[in-house]
DNA sequence: ACAAAAGTGTTAAGAATACACCCATGT
DNA sequence: ACATGGGTGTATTCTTAACACTTTTGT
């Protein structure tokens, strides 16, 4: 397949999994139980082998280090791919990195790591490798995203209530969104429809519970923000 | 650096060079000398070996195969990376793609494939791989980058006038813009000045000739369209 | 004089923004 | 009764879209 003299990097696969824990953006990360950056937190990740995908690589890494299956997902897009010589100081590997979006993700203690743990972005500890880097493009990714799809549905349950999106829309975006132009807006898009059910959860007005019509990205043809 | 048992699948780097000829969008192809898909056109590529960027083994390949040097082009970026089992036949090649742009290429014999030639995006041949697939991925990349950066300027030469920019949009786009709208919203964007000088080159009023403010990408505080 | 592209403004419709009060509930 | 978050409409500003004629040149 190659020549003898012909040595390829190694090939890698980082997965940023988000969802959203009390209305704020949480990212995954598990603590490095080996050198190199032993003891550091980072992103799942591992080995691509020859004839596996990077997705499915990234599933077999984030079941083995996350204790997440891909089905618990409800969006997953390629981001980037990392190629610096140094980021790995092993030796060259080159990551293809991967955005995840699920809900009520509970990470179970993987076989080869330490406890899996999901930290709010705006409490991140100090991370291995280049993988600060990669949280930060995933979450400008994702907020770009926003603004011409759907994907917010990957972080919002099968019934949820206008104010959960907009709490949704506002973690990502990390800034306040004026109520009644959100809902004119957002209902603009014809993504959601009523359910004939209330949440009822505390001493004030219940609020109507709505679901998305379709499940799935789709590009909206009228933009967002 | 990796274990015996592991193997890295190929890692492969292919670029889709864009330039304007005759106000169309034009993509540079090698006609392959070798199987698989001998004689087929293609997007230059070629291996990336441990040690070198993908964008150094995009270089040297695109130097070696299509006569051109990244210093000829005005803005490169990363696209996407194509990872299918099956794209190659001869197993396992994981492609990182790359978008260049450019002005005037004018690509030489390449030391091991015959002629590289530009082909208009509405007259492409068939292509090896899945070479048609990264092709259109970059297109539409491009045109989604026209609407919030100011990357028109990798394909305009160092003066040029309003009709030429508006051509350049109408040819990444697909589509006609109306004029007056148009200068209206680009002149907005403040991204432009006028020079002293004007084109003649025709039986009708010359044209003013303007040049940017700063060349390098930027992102546009209001978006186009 | 004619053909050809350059250049230029106004109007109307639609979208975005700013903003404040009443409603339904649990305690 | 009160505290809490749910729910709703309008006026203003800004942006977009549609549209046609005059100017300057080469032949």
């Amino acid at each position: 397949m190659y020549t003898a003299e012909y040595v390829p990097p190694t090939l890698v696969v980082d997965s940023v999994i988000f969802q959203l824990i009390d209305g704020e953006l949480n990212v995954l990360l598990i603590q490095r139980g080996a050198d190199p950056f032993k003891d550091w937190w980072a992103l799942p990740g591992g080995y691509c082998a020859a004839g596996e995908t990077t997705q499915g690589a990234m599933a077999r890494i984030l079941e083995r280090k996350g204790g997440i299956t891909i089905k618990q997902l409800q969006h997953i897009e390629q981001l980037y791919t990392f190629d610096t010589v140094a980021r790995d100081p092993r030796g060259h590997a080159v990551s293809v990195s991967y955005m995840g979006i699920g809900l009520d993700l509970a990470p179970q203690q993987g076989s080869h790591t330490q406890q899996p743990h999901f930290f709010p972005l705006s409490a991140l500890p100090d991370l291995a490798y280049d993988h600060k880097d990669i949280i930060e493009y995933a979450r400008t990714r994702l907020a770009a995203k926003l603004s011409y799809t759907n994907v917010i549905f990957a972080l919002l349950p099968p019934t949820f209530t206008l104010t959960q999106v907009q709490a949704a829309y506002e973690a990502v975006l990390g800034r306040e969104l004026d109520k009644r132009n959100f809902r004119k807006k957002f209902l603009s898009f014809d993504l959601i429809q009523e359910t004939d059910e209330m949440l009822r959860e505390g001493p004030h007005r219940p609020a109507r519970l709505f679901r998305f019509k379709t499940n799935g990205l789709q590009h909206l043809t009228t933009r967002f923000d």
